[in-house]
DNA sequence: GTTGGGGCCGTCA
DNA sequence: CTGACGGCCCCAA
């Protein structure tokens, strides 16, 4: 268990319902961008899955994980949608669920 | 559109 | 400590 795991837990935390987030920009969030392989792992170990949301957590382009340890891509979808995330062929518009910080 | 290479960080053996 | 693997990302051809 590192610092940068609980950060990514955290910023996982602090991502609102109906927002998804890729790798990468949650590992930026986290503080350490082009750690996105090192967040795959950290979410797979996931400590709290009740606390960390992981099935928010996409592919940069929008896509789902292929290997989601809950039960694979369409277990995530549910979760999605269940946040009111219209989630289509197993990915979604990460122009408009993608969670940003700064709204510019 | 696909394929190949490099890089980053964490966990396990 | 080293080596290998992974729910990855980015760039170039």
């Amino acid at each position: 268990m590192t610092d940068f795991s609980l950060d990514v837990y955290e910023a996982l935390r602090r991502l609102p319902e109906g927002c998804v987030i890729s790798y990468g920009a949650l590992a930026r969030l986290a503080g350490r961008p082009g750690a996105a392989r090192a967040v795959g792992n950290i979410l797979h170990k996931n400590p709290w899955p009740d606390d960390v949301p992981c099935f928010r957590v996409v592919h940069s382009d929008g896509s789902l994980a292929p290997a989601f340890a809950f039960g694979g891509v369409r277990r995530q979808r549910e979760l999605l949608e269940a946040d009111g995330i219209e989630v289509v062929n197993y990915k979604v518009d990460m122009a408009v669920y993608e969670f940003r910080e700064s709204s510019e």
